[in-house]
Formats: C-alpha cells, sequence, structure tokens
DNA sequence: AGGTACTGTGGGAGCGCTCCCACGAGTGAT
DNA sequence: ATCACTCGTGGGAGCGCTCCCACAGTACCT
C-alpha cells in the first residue's frame, strides 16, 4: 500500500519520541498536542499534526494507561446469561443509546455477561484489575453483590434502576410512579371502576414505585384503594396467571388490570379468556415495558413505554461525568446523580 | 469488609514489588510464579502465592500489555448494526460458543459492532492502535476492506465464512457443500423431481458452494440440471419471493424448492400458497439455517443446521493458536488453518 | 530600570511490568 | 579434582507514555 513507507526506522510502530523528532519538537510537546491541550502555539500544533499524519502514528494505549492510571474503556455489564440478553429488545435499545452517546469519545465499551458464577468470579477478577474506568450496570437484582463490589473497589459506576430510594450509586431510571399512574389513569378515564394490579417482584424498587403510582391515581380520583385488587407477580407469565386466578376468584366483578409487565399481561391475558371474559369488551388490559410481546398480542396490549435507548444515553452521561470528577466521593454533589426519566403510555385496543 | 487490612502502605493496589518484598524473593521470581513458569521450587512457588494472597495482588494489566507488547484481549467484529446482530440467533449462538471456548482463558472479548462509517472508522482506528492481540469477524461480504486492513497490520484474524477457496486468513466455515447435497438428495429420496434452487447472494462464497452441491447431487443421482430451475436470490426475503414468482412463471410443473436461507424460504412459501400450491403436497420445501424463523414457520420448514455455537469455539481455538504461533506467516502450516464443520439436515413437515 | 506574571516549551522521573543476563549452588561426567 | 551443565534466582534495562518542574521569552506593571 502506499501509506506504508514514512514508518520508524526500527520497523515498528511509531513512537512519540520519533514523531517529536520529525516535528523537531519536545516529546511533551507532542503529548500535548495529541491531548488537545491549548498550551500549545499555533505553528508548532501544526508542525506535530503534519509529523503524526506522516508517520501514521497511534498513541500506545497500554503506556498510556500506564502512565496516567486510566485505560479509556468502560463496561456494560449483564448480570444475567447471554439468552436472555439477545432475547430482549430492552438491552439492544439500551446499547443503542449507549452506543451512540458514545461514539463522539475515545472511551472504548465492553460487553461483559455476568450469567453464571463462574462469569462472575472472573468479573470480579477483572474488576480488581481495574481494567476499565468505569461500570455500567442493567437489571440488577436487590441483593446483587456487585453494586457494593464497585463500591469498595472505587470505580465509578451507574446503574439502571437503582435498588431503593437511596440508592448509593448514581443511576438512571424512568418514571415507574408516573408511568403507572398515567396506565390507571388512562383506564378511569375509560370509565373502569375496578382496576386490578398485579405486580412485579416486589424486592425490586420499581415495581414498588408501581404500586405507589397504582394507588395515588386511585386515591386522587376519589376512589378508595381495594387491597382485595392488588396481587403480587413476579414480571414472569406464570406468575401472571397465578396472580390473575387468584384475583378472578376474589373480585369476579373487576373491569380491568394493569399488569406489572408485558409478559405478566400475556399471563393474565391467557386467564382471562378461559375464563371466557373478552378483552377490551368486559376486562381492559394495560401492560408495562412497551416490548415486542405488547405489539403482537391478541388484541395488541396497552402498554407503558420506557425511553430505554435514552436511558442509555444518560447512563453513559453521567458515567463520563463521575469519571471526571473522581474527587473524594464525600465531596461530590448529590443533585443530578439520579435520573429520572418519563415515560408514555401506548394506547392500544386491550383498553 | 474484612479482607481489607493488607494494603501496601502507599493505600493503592499493591505491585509486583511489593509482593516481592513480602514474599522474600526477586521481582522476577514473583513474575515467573505469576505467569505460570515451571522454573520455580516449589517452596518458592507457595510463598510467592501466600504473599499474592494476604496482600490481594492483582496484575496491572497496563503495565503488562507495555513491557510484553500483547494486550490479552481479542475483538469479536460485526460488521453489521446492532440491530441485525440482535435479530439473529447466528451471532448469539456464536456469542456462547465462543464464550466458553475463552472462559478458561485469561484472555477478554470485546465485542465491536462496525455497521456505520464511523463506527468502521473507528474500527480502523482501534486495530491500528493494536487494541487486541486478535480478531473474530463474522459475517464479511466478498468486498469488505477489514481483511485486507488485518492482514497489513499483521494482526492475527480468523473470518466465519471465507471469501473463496483460497482465503488468506484462517477461516471457519460450514460445509455448505455437504448441507445443500443433503438437501437436495433428501429431496429426492422423497421421490420429487423436478427441484428448484433458489441460491443466497452469489457474491457469498458459501452461497456458490450450495450451488455446487445442489448440482452435483442431482447429477451424482443421474439426473441433468435443468438451468431454468435455479434461480439467484440474495438471502432475504423479498429474494425469495421474487425467485419463487420467476421460477413458478418458467416451470409451473416444479415440485421442491431448496432456498438459500430459511427466509428466503419463507418468502417463497408466501408465493406458493398465493399461487394456490400446497406445501408439502404438491412442493416440498426446505431452507437453510434452521433458524428460528423455520421451527415458527406454518408448515415448520425442513432446513440445514450449521453447528453455529462449534464453529465459535473452533474459531478461538485457531485464533488462540495463531496468537501464540507469531512467526513470519510464510512459515506456517497451511493445513488446520481452514476448518469445515458438518451440517445436520433437520427434517420437519415442509418436505 | 527592575520586578512580576504568564505562555510555550523541553525533558527527567516514574508508572508496573517482562525480558534476559548474570551468578551461585548443585550435579554428574571426565 | 576439574570442567560443563542445569536449575533457581535476583535485578537492570526498557516498554511508551504522562506528569510536572524548570526555564527562556515576552508583556505589562510599578
Amino acid at each position: 500500500m502506499a501509506s506504508h513507507g514514512a514508518r520508524g526506522r526500527s520497523g515498528g510502530r511509531p513512537t512519540l519520541e520519533e514523531v517529536a523528532a520529525r516535528a523537531g519538537v519536545g516529546r511533551g510537546t507532542v503529548s500535548r498536542v495529541i491531548n488537545g491541550s491549548p498550551r500549545v502555539s499555533g505553528a508548532t500544533r501544526a508542525a506535530v499534526e503534519a509529523a503524526v499524519a506522516e508517520l501514521g502514528y497511534v498513541p500506545n494505549t497500554a503506556a498510556r494507561a500506564l502512565a496516567a492510571n486510566r485505560t479509556d474503556a468502560i463496561a456494560l455489564v449483564v448480570p444475567e446469561p447471554e439468552t436472555r440478553f439477545f432475547a430482549e429488545p430492552y438491552f439492544s435499545d439500551m446499547l443503542k443509546g449507549v452506543g451512540a452517546e458514545l461514539s463522539d469519545t475515545e472511551m472504548q465499551l465492553l460487553l461483559i455477561f455476568a450469567g453464571s458464577d463462574k462469569e462472575r468470579r472472573r468479573l470480579a477478577q477483572y474488576l480488581a484489575a481495574h481494567r476499565v474506568d468505569g461500570v455500567l450496570l442493567v437489571s440488577v437484582h436487590a441483593d446483587d453483590p456487585l453494586p457494593d463490589l464497585l463500591a469498595q473497589l472505587e470505580i465509578p459506576a451507574v446503574i439502571s434502576g437503582p435498588r431503593s430510594a437511596t440508592e448509593a450509586l448514581a443511576s438512571v431510571d424512568s418514571d415507574n410512579y408516573g408511568g403507572a399512574r398515567s396506565a390507571v389513569e388512562h383506564l378511569l378515564a375509560r370509565g373502569r371502576r375496578e382496576i386490578a394490579h398485579i405486580t412485579g417482584r416486589l424486592d425490586v424498587y420499581g415495581a414498588q414505585r408501581r404500586v405507589d403510582g397504582y394507588r395515588d391515581a386511585l386515591t386522587e380520583a376519589g376512589r378508595t384503594v381495594d387491597e382485595q385488587l392488588v396481587e403480587p407477580g413476579d414480571f414472569t407469565e406464570e406468575g401472571g396467571r397465578r396472580a390473575m386466578t387468584a384475583l378472578l376468584a376474589r373480585r369476579p366483578s373487576l373491569d380491568a388490570v394493569f399488569a406489572g409487565s408485558d409478559v405478566t399481561a400475556a399471563g393474565a391475558r391467557q386467564v382471562l379468556r378461559e375464563a371466557g371474559r373478552r378483552i377490551p369488551e368486559d376486562v381492559a388490559l394495560v401492560g408495562y415495558d412497551d416490548s415486542a410481546i405488547a405489539r403482537h398480542m391478541d388484541p395488541p396490549l396497552t402498554s407503558v413505554r420506557q425511553p430505554i435507548e435514552e436511558m442509555g444515553r444518560s447512563m453513559i452521561d453521567l458515567l463520563l461525568t463521575e469519571i471526571a470528577d473522581r474527587r473524594p466521593a464525600a465531596s461530590r454533589e448529590l443533585e443530578r446523580r439520579h435520573v429520572v426519566l418519563a415515560t408514555e403510555l401506548v394506547e392500544r385496543t386491550s383498553s
């Protein structure tokens, strides 16, 4: 190829030193140009840039990492087996947002699965070696030790879906409370009178917030909350079937169901059908997540959509700030470390 | 936490030097133990290992990379947008194989998407910086410049699906020729007499091989190949529809179709239905890939399965060998650098 | 005129590791 | 006893960068 010629005499990749010699300046000056420092005169900068181009210089990442004590890489840690990762559009969307926000950065994104115990041990090792500057954590369960490990290692991290109202890690979440409210308000506006709620796993903070939203929407509309209409689920289809069966037994007169997830709604739908209830004529059904399953359900499911791609972008924003801010944690502002994004109710024919 | 105490006095992470001091040995000896060199006595090794455990020592990857000129990382490069990556089970399976084979290694896997031009430029930069020891390339088109770039940078690489019979890069592929043969032989055995073939994109080597297999299976069964029964497709559903329409117009008497991919078969199926042909009574249909769509088609599609997970494993095998072998390319054995894995015909009701 | 301040620059020190040479001690052949 | 090895070990040199101190030059005050 044409652009091959002008390499260092050693044959290998050119170094800072060689660029400096070529440009007739010192090593420090080249470093400054490479790193975009403003303390370089225009003429010098031009000379260095020319030398860089001629030699095809690319900084040695390892040397930089060693000297500067940073890696210019962040990890997206998925504490799930690969299978789930690929099955759920959630991750794909999030990755899109993350990638987009990262694209005009020097940062490299690593994707790390930590589904099995073995993978988890590897990950712990990996983090202990500080091979990344920061970590993005998605879909973390309440009892996961990972966040504490990160805190202990003092690795900047952002979690999607805080574990509680007092989450120590920076976090990005969608407005579970508001999303639930909008779903219930929608059902009320459609004239529904007995609205049941199948919750998500209540050890997930977001699921609790949805219950709060459900209650408050009813209360503010002047209704009293009928505790018999709230049944715990666990985000799964089987859980949805079980909960729906229980609800139907207790309150056969119910005319609407707000489910904690689309999958749960699918389970509920099945039981309703088997009980001879028509959707939406007899019972209106609303899900949560607006996943692919919502669009393909029969009838298409009204659902609360979370801005997942935007959540990905926000997570990167937060993380980069945390990394840049690397001061003692205590002195940091606590505002802006917990981002909550608005949800949107997508109305389809199930309600 | 309990295990916090015994850190280096400096407060940061312990270094090799500190471990050496603690174990009462020299720096070199610790390095040897860490890297599993056999040239260390049992007693010394034990002492070093104790010191490592006490201090919680973890090697500094950047320093190691700088000194040893390797990164202990390899990249899986996907020259597609994220969307396709997630849509196709192909990638998920491959990743599973790759991950499994890598799990008892120190190697770290990076997933890099290079779908857009921007991403490609980033990738080129990334490779030029030698941030990985090797590259796994999946789903590469014939005119892709990436393989050449890799060759030029002298980065070990393995490609899944060689670009030609004389692929320069090490490669892993499934037996496209044999897979096609088995599909056609199956149709012949079922008594089909006019077997059409909708090809894949013919600039993809594997697609050509499938055509070869199709021809040879017919010839060896004593049939002559009717060129009117071969119609180019492009792996897409739309291409399948177009090709099927053309075939039906030319040879209304055909009684079987071997499609270049499951998606193509789906397109063909649609046209056949609209033309009032029953599957499999009037026309038998066989696809390729055994993807999810094959199982869910109506009727379920007979298809040729590729051992994708195993291909992932083989790719890692090959790549690790290439990396370890780092001698001048010319002196390398050419055998074993092109692995071909057997396919399997999965019979369902469409044939 | 001397002081003070800032700007742009060069280059030493050092990041934590691997590589390799040197060296003492042990072993066996001569 | 001497030589020739081998084995296990210590530690110097050096990987290519960033950080920071020192210094020359210029500009602007007093």
